[in-house]
DNA sequence: CGGTATCCCATTTGATACTG
DNA sequence: CAGTATCAAATGGGATACCG
């Protein structure tokens, strides 16, 4: 059977995973941001199939994620890079990175650690923060239905 | 074939994804994260097939993101609640959920919006931050090995 | 180097039936 | 309600070969 889209009201996550949930696109959006450029240092770096690699680098252009350019006018090589969309992704990433970090690893174990160039100290974890930068607790976010709600439930974190 | 763990040096992101990246997975976090405690009503709301749901909801239990308990004690029901480690991946789907709402839905079709309880505002989107506050542009941040890195590349965002 | 095309099979998934 | 067991289908992944 068909891996079904999930569904659920509260769908946005669901489209995300869409693009972003197979397995190796997350890992290739990765090794982008990572400065990864050419279709061979993709495909030894991750050790990925080259047949998958080339459907997941299409999927991402195809989605606007990423963008296929000529190294030079008269070459046939090129560069995958990361759009905006793309490089938008770095949160995402990066919250997987730290989860890990804080819940699976023991900090033994880190093998990259994000920093700061400015600064040369480490990034501290994410924060779901108010407008005025405040830290908010789990449960005090509350979810209202937005204008594209098809039900129109009031969920509440927990 | 085996679908075989993604590897590279920077594994943090493979780990996270070992555990979270299966289909269903983060759909089902995420309706917890919304209140939702029991089997069926996982079931019902989610769409998804009973069997993967039960092995989906045991994997969870077994890598400590969630924990069944019997709602009371002389009865065989029981309650499916998120631990700590659990709830921790809420970042992770806010993130999901804004990149989606950002990049993929024109503002009518959100479906859903996350407010803070306690000013009643739109939580604002994840951002990258050194430990001052300040937010980090993308290609401000260097990644440097870790104890745990079996090679000693220094990586860096694009 | 930078891919595309085929093949093959393990895994996964949804449906269905069944149980306490 | 709360699952477990079984099953068939198909998808997805890796290997390999091939081509400009």
């Amino acid at each position: 059977m068909k891996k079904v889209s999930h569904s659920s009201d509260a769908c946005s996550l669901a489209k995300s995973m869409e693009i972003l949930g197979e397995w190796w696109t997350l890992p290739i959006l990765q090794e982008a941001l990572l400065g990864t450029k050419k279709f061979n240092d993709f495909y030894n770096n991750l050790g990925i199939a080259k047949n998958i690699l080339s459907v997941r680098l299409n999927k991402l252009i195809e989605e606007g994620l990423m963008e296929k350019k000529a190294i030079n006018p008269n070459s046939k090589r090129s560069y995958y890079l990361l759009t905006q969309k793309g490089l938008s992704t770095a949160t995402i990433i990066i919250a997987l990175i730290q989860w890990c970090d804080k819940w699976i690893l023991s900090p033994g174990e880190i093998p990259m650690i994000l920093k700061d160039r400015l600064t040369n100290k480490k990034i501290p974890n994410l924060k779901i923060q108010n407008e005025s930068g405040d830290e908010i607790n789990i449960w005090d976010i509350i979810t209202t239905p937005g204008p594209g709600a098809t039900k129109s439930i009031d969920y509440r974190f927990k």
